[in-house]
DNA sequence: TTCCCACTTCAAGCCAACTTGAGGTCAACC
DNA sequence: GGTTGACCTCAAGTTGGCTTGAAGTGGGAA
């Protein structure tokens, strides 16, 4: 099994090797061994990597993350508790969609303010009901 | 014109008032006066709220909203920089749907590794297509 | 054999966006 | 006119996710 040095760990996943050493130190990932001094990761972290980069667009945070795998970075979840995940990420899918259309509107729409577009008062609207209602 | 202590700007926006102080502390947000020492804001304030809290969603930082608006409270709002979110928002849902269908995969899929699983693999090489080339 | 340089550790620093705490003020109601 | 409690200021603290710096190590090419 062919081993990688952090930095070329860190070339093909476009994570730092500073990151890559904070991520060891979390315990988000595990190098496989020491050549010398060095961490040798195997090729799987690429991937684990991969994953963990797209859970963090999903605005999950490192500790999260964390949960959802196991130690060979395959995802470890109860099926139930996956299937929860991706509804919610449904969810958030279709709220940034009208987000994005939206600010694609604000972009193009001609009216002289903002103020005076229907589509945007509706948006703001929106906006305030989902601000006053978040609870992080 | 009716005007509006902190606490029920708070209230009204569901912006804590600390925030609330904080906001107007680095030029956010502009209270229009005092009563005795407490500020008082305008109703304009709910709206302008209400559009800090949508930028904030589409991921601009508080100093790229702070330069949305002019002196008075208006939304000036670069279309460029619209456009340029927007399609930061399009990268992020490709992100999202690969990632929900990754784990809706995960969930269904009855090999015994998922690492073995050529579908999962497939998913995995465009997450890490997408994730490397990312460009914060 | 020597030298380079990518690696190592550990502590400290940094950033945004707030929150907290201590100690003070004052408008309004009783 | 006394009490209350929502406000005030200012400095410091917090959190997450890294990055930076100083000082050291060791694999492997010349």
């Amino acid at each position: 099994m062919k081993l990688l040095d952090i930095g070329i760990l860190s070339e093909k996943s476009g994570v730092s090797s500073s990151t890559l050493r904070y991520y060891e130190e979390i315990g988000l990932i595990q190098s496989v061994g020491r050549h010398g001094l060095r961490r040798q990761f195997d090729a799987q972290a690429v991937t684990q990597l991969a994953l963990i980069s797209l859970g963090k667009m999903a605005g999950f945070s490192l500790e999260d993350i964390k949960g959802m795998f196991a130690k060979d970075g395959t995802p470890q979840l109860p099926r139930a508790e996956l299937q929860l995940r991706a509804n919610a990420l449904d969810e958030q899918i279709r709220g940034l969609t009208r987000l994005r259309d939206a600010l694609r509107h604000v972009a193009d729409c001609p009216a002289e303010s903002h103020m005076d577009c229907p589509k945007f008062k509706r948006l703001m609207e929106f906006a305030a009901r989902t601000a006053t209602k978040r609870r992080t």
